[in-house]
DNA sequence: CAAGGTGCTTCAGTGCCATAATACAGCCAC
DNA sequence: GTGGCTGTATTATGGCACTGAAGCACCTTG
């Protein structure tokens, strides 16, 4: 389904993930686009592109030749983001999905 | 996310539905891949592909010159398989999401 | 055999993704 | 200024998935 998901979305996944669970406050410089790219085993440019998705909103400043430092409340409006595309979107088809497989949100409260 | 599913996985979700529906019960004919590709507007090659899926699974039988039957107890099985999916994979990613966000189970049953 | 329907194979084209190698532009510590 | 670190732009290349078009192989019907 989605186990070829492009490397850059991962990343950028990956990215905001830490920044919501306060691995980079507010404030902070995320790691250099090498930096990160040579940890991940991943091309500059590919880092680069997921830095991108942040820029575009606002997310992150950058400080050309110094870096790239998260905003204040990043960690917040990438949260209520989050829940929002999870509300609008996903959820609606999850429910679809289980309904068409006969399957009640009650019974899976139960197990895991 | 996925709203550039590929063709053909779509059309295989679309016939698979169908199936556990009863709108194609055990022992009918398939629509032929030129059939339902004139009706879809897509290109047989890519229906092709969607069928494929089933042959693998052994839910559909192929009479080569004749067309495609539904094989006894696919839909069942079909369902089965589904749901083993679904509870497998696609619920455990879907609870830690929602834990990632902040988000209960409970408070969505409330709502839609 | 001939005709028309089936599924299936093959070759080509397109677009996205990822990588690579450079080079450029800005900032800071020395 | 120099060196070294930042992000960014350019160009080229390879791989992969998806789609498209034509033709082949098979079966039924007449």
């Amino acid at each position: 389904m989605s186990p070829n998901r492009p490397v850059y979305l991962k990343l950028r996944d990956q990215i905001a993930a830490a920044i919501m669970l306060g691995k980079y406050p507010e404030g902070a410089m995320l790691p250099s686009v090498r930096a990160l790219a040579a940890e991940q085993g991943a091309n500059p440019l590919t880092v680069a592109k997921a830095y991108q998705q942040f820029q575009n909103d606002g997310l992150v400043e950058v400080q050309r030749g110094v870096g790239m430092y998260v905003v204040k409340g990043a960690a917040e409006r990438l949260r209520a983001a989050e829940r929002e595309t999870f509300l609008q979107q996903e959820w609606p088809e999850i429910r679809e999905r289980m309904k068409q497989l006969g399957l009640n949100p009650a019974d899976l409260m139960q197990r895991g």
